[in-house]
DNA sequence: GTGCTTGTCGGAAACGTTTACTGCAAAGTA
DNA sequence: TACTTTGCAGTAAACGTTTCCGACAAGCAC
């Protein structure tokens, strides 16, 4: 249906083989018949068959992104950053949506190795503490990553934003702070804990372990756990919050309570995602840079695609976190 | 590298069509030989080429998925569903962003024929009221489509939700109401504005011109339009914008204004992304079924490529879109 | 004139599948 | 018995490219 390659050379009355050097300008085609094929190439409406051409060079140009949620804000943005990255380098990427299920992850990960994609960024949902998705394909982890994993990867340093997050807290005079998190089995979710304990201990405090709590991802989980707490009567008088998400449904939850923010309940945040900054929410929170964390992921796993002759060594990149501080935080 | 339906053979001691029967389970091989090719396949860690099936079959089981922005809200929601119901009936879906550029829209489409995918759902950026983006693959719109297309669309009916929404600030009792709005240039937007004035002359009313206002599809831009408006001293008690975006930054505008919502100015939106929701917006909106409208439009696709055979009429769904009454709108 | 380089092109294999066609033995039918 | 059918398996072509190898002529140096 599609005009091939072969066509055109029937009509140039040249071997395929030369039109397929005319059109990739490759040397050796007189420049005239070369012209000649292109003009033909462009009258037949051809279209080159990426498929056929991957089956050869057993390169597809593709990589897989697989991620938790798209409807969680924070991952659009990490997502733009690695499309635009691979859009510039000729790559196109399968969006593999895992709704926060291991399974769906591994089904994900086999998929993407089936159709041959040239490798993978993962966003893994289970932070991979026990268990690290297997991927045969090259690979680079963004936003979390498995511990000891031999894949390359891209994330902050989330003890030290947990420190930041903390030590900021500390330092407007809060000497209870409760943690509230999505999952004790996560790298960064444990990190920024440690990062968390770390101001702690800095300032010779002792994090009480009541105040340490856990949920999931969902803006609800953050909403219901705060309101348990005001109820039972006993909350601490600051929060750090592992995400931004939860951080607002905590927001709600305070505010739904009677109380307010920060006179009552100081809030801090994770992530940065764009709503934190708003007027209504004026979010105080660590910032991931989350667009430039997506592209330092493509970057990484093309570099390494394409150099996979003589292998690199897998690159473990850590990027700072930034204390942004708004209104939720501190009391002035 | 990886092992090949020849490798298999050559240990079953098969031809490799033999194998390629067992594995895809066709008819036409014994059960034994059967599950000695499935246990050799296993043991050799065999991963089907999807590439190769792709040329011959002339099917890729993948669609491209080409929307303006990721990183705003609306997009994700209808993303995801386009991608789990994709996912169930085994296509992948390629993620390509076209950050509002014709340009890359234009390139993206001519990419995904290159890449041979079964079909394209375009949520287009200009709306192609002038230009319907050229597509050769089977292709449906999603949220926006040009007015006499070929190719399928699911949308919501907008002139009911410009209608809606203008008939809900009137009911209100609001008689001067401004439009602010996306582009002059798309349909979806085009029938907004439509549904606006509809809903003014069922009214016996008149829209005033000054107040309607177009600029893009950035939250900054309400902002900066509303807050011009006011600085003029010449604005409307209420307002209809065209997408939520757009009306959380007017609602800033307002309130950086020294205004209040709903007492000095009245606003709905239209889209009714998770934000809106939120506490702090209490915004009024027309409600899409965006997951909803994402699943559709796959579903249509997928028909439409597995009925290539005695093609389809294509299909237009128009969804009904919901007035959702919040804060933002009303007195009390 | 001989030999070598250079530029241009064609032939053919290869990538890993699917599938139409064919072959053949065993089983069933008349 | 002679035939048709049935079940199983192999052969080979095809999908649309890329690329290695070799052919051949023209141009050059000796």
């Amino acid at each position: 249906m599609n005009a091939t390659i072969k066509d055109i050379a029937r009509k140039a009355e040249v071997s395929y083989a030369t039109v397929s050097r005319a059109l990739n300008n490759k040397y050796g085609v007189n420049p005239e018949t070369r012209s000649r094929i292109l003009q033909i190439a462009k009258d037949l409406n051809y279209s080159p068959n990426a498929i056929a051409r991957g089956l050869v060079s057993s390169r597809s140009y593709t990589i897989g992104l697989v991620l938790p949620d798209v409807t969680n804000p924070y991952f659009p943005a990490v997502a733009a950053g690695i499309e635009a990255y691979s859009q510039e380098r000729g790559y196109s990427v399968f969006l593999c949506n895992t709704n926060w299920e291991q399974q769906r992850e591994d089904n994900y990960i086999q998929l993407l190795a089936e159709r041959r994609a040239d490798g993978v960024i993962i966003a893994p949902v289970g932070g991979g503490i026990n268990k690290e998705p297997q991927s045969l394909l090259p690979t680079v982890f963004v936003s979390n990553a498995p511990r000891d994993t031999p894949h390359s990867s891209v994330v902050i340093d989330n003890i030290r934003g947990g420190y930041l997050a903390t030590k900021h807290l500390i330092e407007c005079g809060y000497k209870t702070i409760g943690f509230i998190g999505v999952s004790e089995h996560g790298m960064a979710d444990n990190d920024r804990l440690e990062g968390y304990r770390r101001a702690f201990s800095r300032y010779g405090l002792e994090p009480e372990a009541r105040y340490i709590k856990y949920g999931d991802f969902r803006q609800q989980t953050g909403y219901n756990i705060i309101r348990t707490l005001i109820e039972d009567g006993d909350y601490p008088k600051a929060i750090f919050a592992e995400n931004d998400v939860l951080a607002i449904g905590i927001l709600h939850g305070i505010k739904d309570s009677g109380l307010k923010v920060p006179e009552d309940i100081a809030l801090i945040g994770f992530d940065d995602i764009a709503f934190s900054s708003y007027q209504e929410f004026q979010l105080s929170t660590i910032k991931q840079p989350k667009e430039q964390m997506g592209r330092a992921a493509a970057e990484i796993l093309i570099e390494e695609i394409e150099s996979s002759e003589n292998p690199t060594a897998p690159r473990k990149v850590i990027l700072e976190p930034e204390l942004v501080v708004r209104k939720s935080s501190c009391r002035e």
